[in-house]
DNA sequence: GTCTATACTTGGATAGAC
DNA sequence: GTCTATCCAAGTATAGAC
């Protein structure tokens, strides 16, 4: 997290880090609380404690800060979620995964963070590319939870995981924002829990249909 | 349209509708090209080609004209998709006429235009219950398709139609962020056609099953 | 009804003291 | 590295001429 660091790690040293990950998470919470127009450098600062110069000393500008927070954001759920989508082999396993993680960014408010900045890289030049990189690591993990959870059943024909995966990444944004307009997650968990019987009754088809097939030799 | 308009249709009255229905036009573009941070006083007044204070003479405020806007696009949604999905009674149609309406859509920036008052929602204070209020038509049609579509299938009652029509609406808005971001709309429509041949699948379980059952009297 | 001009506010970004 | 002070741009909203 520390932008250099090469010669002896001194006080200086830690207590400038501490401003920069203090304004990080402030920024977070800035952009989940008042979203990405109320996100700027001087509520950022005043969340963050500090001044509102160091904004732009640490960080360049507001949208390099804000890019700083989107990839914490990235590195949080990664670190919680890859293991948690791991053993999800089969589509019951993952639509439960699904649901453990939505109430999870729901509370933690990243699905939002990252819903303000595509909705913001929509009118800022140049902000697009920039947070599609650092979707691209989420897109990939659910691809692959996707793959291991259809595995080699007949679903993975009519439904392969590249589409899966853009469908369930596309789900969690709408769900997002429908649950933050009626201010009701309840109703986006109970979709969730529709799903997973849904996912039951997939499994058992791929169950009846495995056996009778004759390939991959 | 007209604010009240019970004397003599005089030009004056005309000429004055005008300007509004300009300022509404103007306000749906700048929200779809320049998003709700965009989408001020000045840069409507500009598009309309008119006085930014008339902004504030014939709507009050910006985001009444907004809201207006959000109105006119509601309005003309319904007036298209109405008597597409009415006819959508198997699953199959109805994944049918969600590709074509995403299509329209899509184009169009309705989805867009929906987005960006959706999230600015989160932020003003007020406008969440207002945007909720125009959104509910919407999910009604959509609820409406979604039993028609289902009908007494036993698929209702692994997804009741409430669930189903926000599974729908979630997954337009989902779409139309992740589409704007990547700037590839042929992804989404590829996935509404993975969709449709999941939904002929679900149709002909359906029709596998209904004659077996023995209720309705 | 429509315009120009303006009061007031907020935000990005920089300068310079410490 | 951090602060205070400041400049400048852009936005909302209103006043007043026409």
């Amino acid at each position: 997290m520390a932008k250099a660091g090469p010669r002896a790690g001194t006080l200086r040293r830690q207590l400038s880090a501490d401003v920069r990950a203090a304004l990080v998470n402030a920024a977070i919470a800035a952009l989940r609380e008042t979203g990405y127009a109320g996100a700027s450098a001087r509520e950022i600062a005043r969340r963050a404690g500090c001044s509102q110069a160091l904004v732009f000393y640490h960080f360049g500008s507001v949208n390099d800060l804000l890019l700083a927070a989107l990839d914490e954001v990235s590195a949080r759920r990664m670190a919680s979620y890859r293991g948690l989508l791991a053993h999800a082999t089969s589509v019951t396993a993952l639509a439960a995964a699904a649901r453990d993680i939505l109430t999870a960014d729901l509370d933690a408010g990243y699905v939002r963070v990252l819903i303000e900045m595509i909705t913001a890289a929509h009118a800022v030049p140049g902000l697009g590319d920039q947070v599609a990189e650092r979707l691209q690591p989420w897109r990939e993990l659910t691809e692959q939870a996707a793959m291991s959870a259809l595995g080699r059943s007949p679903a993975a024909r009519l439904l392969p995981p590249g589409d899966a995966a853009r469908a369930l990444v596309a789900g969690f944004l709408g769900l997002e924002l429908l649950a933050s307009l009626d201010n009701d997650r309840a109703a986006a968990l109970a979709l969730l829990d529709r799903a997973g019987s849904l996912a039951r009754l997939l499994d058992m088809l791929a169950g009846l249909r495995l056996p009778g097939r004759k390939e991959d030799r």
